[in-house]
DNA sequence: CACTCTCTTTAGATCGATCCAAACTCCAAT
DNA sequence: ATTGGAGTTTGGATCGATCTAAAGAGAGTG
């Protein structure tokens, strides 16, 4: 019966809404409807507990009313590398977009460690995300996403996806952007068109490379497999692929590059080879990247607009958080070309034989 | 038509300790223990309930446990702009660091508004988040900053700080590493030497100026009020910046810019006037961002090491977390000079009739 | 046999909020 | 005086875990 040492009040125990009840007289029940604006409450009453609010320094406390109420303000963001421009941009429209939809982020760096990523996707559950935005990492097994479904939160997968996880995604039409791209430097009179960079391991590589098969099978060419020449997706791989590709005995005219990173790479390597860009050589990128109107001459490139991609899958997330019965969908968004500098027409002493 | 996510089971009630202490014919306490990985639990007791666990699917409930050990295992992180290649490093050296130690991040941008982020940190202490690391908006107030000393969890800022917040702070040295830049620009024996970029507003300006400064004055060179040229930190105000120091009576020789883009943006401006970098005109950057390799020539710069950063300010924050009696400390962080191929001697046309 | 001691388990209170059903206060209408 | 109803307020149970103090089970001891 007899209390041990009774915590005497200077340790500065928290402030709760049973504290704000007897600072103003009514119930714990009525401070909490004045905590979330109820209209029950009448005037003068919800005032008494505004000043008792101010002036104990009450911090409301949302982990309590999430676990009473059953739901969550907590959305995941698992991104397998945020110091790409791309991605940066991307989280910064995806956090814009839940803060005005009263969400907090929960955010995850993987460095491309599918472990790493397994263990925060667990965490980040068990904090009872109500959402998961992911853009995989390299190598992540199929099943274990895909386990995912029967989570009882929707995951969205951005940028990148694995075909038959089922979960849904958002990304850039890919083969379309590539598409266009090729279209292009073919109507500059470019036959020999190479593909820059990028891994056939991943979506994003095999998508735009199927875009640029497509855009030369259009116009009655056949892909030369020399031309397709996979590299790291950072800026050495691009100076290592036009490297490779001008040491070619046919070499190309132009090139479609994996990303504008890749692209920057690759414009390094030509005016080490004494080539003018644009002149001597056509190069676009993919992306729009800040970076990319900066470059000499500015970059001719596909714009992927990471922040509205951000935006929409925020959306996306929302709209399954707000209906989990919404079956998982795959948005598709349409990118653009966005014309500056680094093409130009064939040079004539470089045309090749066309095919007629 | 899809056939939705079905609730997997029934109403899909969520599986709790309850559940697994019936399943495994023990008390709720038994099940914590063995959730805690108390030594307790005899070993044939710990296996029935680990048995349960898989069996039910059980997933662990983080906000009900740290709701009732009055513990928080978030960490909220709130930088003005992700988009910033310095700050992404940053972020991710720190996201990286507070992952190893059981943290998991909650991350707003605020993009520069103070309103914003006064919004976004409010949310999350509201979340119960154990510690702040903060690089304040411009424009943030230091009286409401400074208010939050008063909370209950460490707040440390990083790269920015406000003086007199009586908060803590981790950043570069900004002033020695100016100095340093300057220093090699004297040795390389140029006289007038440009500070290009940044607001005198900030924090991170007067503290590069500051240095600058120094250096000249222990050169005993009185620093030219015209040659300190503040400007957008972008690469536009790189560029605004050079044009205007060459329209400029008496020119400088040389610049050191606020960051390495403000240099980037020097150094197309510097090209389209017809100067030779590294010859006619030297430039030195701040950062050493990734990109600073690949100018042409490549870049030499103060590097700040930002990846390295997130993980002294994670370190710092965690020592205040676990034992908040301990003094908030500004600590500073020693820069080094990279240098590579943007600076010369002076051009001999272009020296100046120095002090004696 | 009563006891102490170690090892293991447990009931019930608790963290800070919300939900529910019930109750209270006025005042107009019967 | 009674009833009805709108407008307000409230006590107690509840969300899912942990903590506390105490109890049960065995073994060893004098």
């Amino acid at each position: 019966m007899s209390q041990g040492a009774r915590q005497s009040g200077r340790t500065s125990r928290r402030v709760t809404v049973a504290d704000l009840a007897r600072a103003a007289g009514v119930s714990r029940s009525t401070v909490s409807l004045v905590l979330r604006d109820s209209p029950l409450v009448k005037r003068e009453t919800r005032q008494r507990v505004e000043e008792a609010i101010e002036r104990l320094g009450y911090v409301y406390n949302r982990n309590a009313a999430n676990l009473r109420r059953q739901t969550s303000d907590m959305v995941a963001m698992v991104i397998h590398d945020l110091t790409n421009p791309f991605f940066a941009e991307l989280a910064v429209g995806l956090e814009e977009a839940l803060e005005a939809a009263g969400y907090v982020t929960l955010m995850a760096n993987t460095g491309e460690d599918p472990e790493r990523q397994r263990r925060v996707m667990e965490t980040m559950r068990e904090h009872g995300a109500a959402g998961f935005i992911l853009c995989p990492a390299l190598g992540s097994e199929t099943r274990q996403i895909a386990a995912m479904t029967q989570w009882n939160a929707p995951v969205i997968q951005v940028m990148r996806w694995l075909p038959g996880a089922g979960l849904g995604s958002v990304a850039p039409d890919y083969a379309l952007g590539a598409r266009m791209a090729v279209e292009r430097l073919l109507t500059l009179g470019h036959r020999r068109i190479a593909f820059l960079g990028g891994s056939m391991e991943t979506i994003v590589t095999t998508e735009r490379v199927r875009g640029y098969r497509a855009a030369l099978d259009a116009a009655g060419i056949a892909a030369d497999p020399a031309l397709i020449v996979p590299a790291p997706a950072n800026r050495g791989g691009g100076v290592q692929a036009v490297r490779h590709v001008l040491a070619l005995d046919r070499a190309p005219s132009a090139a479609l590059c994996f990303s504008d990173v890749v692209a920057f790479g690759a414009l390094d390597a030509l005016v080490a080879a004494g080539l003018r860009v644009g002149r001597d050589f056509s190069i676009i990128g993919f992306d729009d990247i800040a970076g990319a109107r900066y470059t000499l001459p500015p970059l001719t490139t596909v714009a992927a607009y990471p922040k509205e991609l951000g935006r929409r899958v925020a959306a996306a997330l929302l709209r399954r958080i707000a209906d989990p019965s919404e079956a998982p969908e795959n948005e598709i968004l349409a990118p653009s070309l966005v014309v500056r500098g680094t093409c130009g027409p064939v040079p004539t002493d470089v045309t090749e034989a066309t095919e007629r």
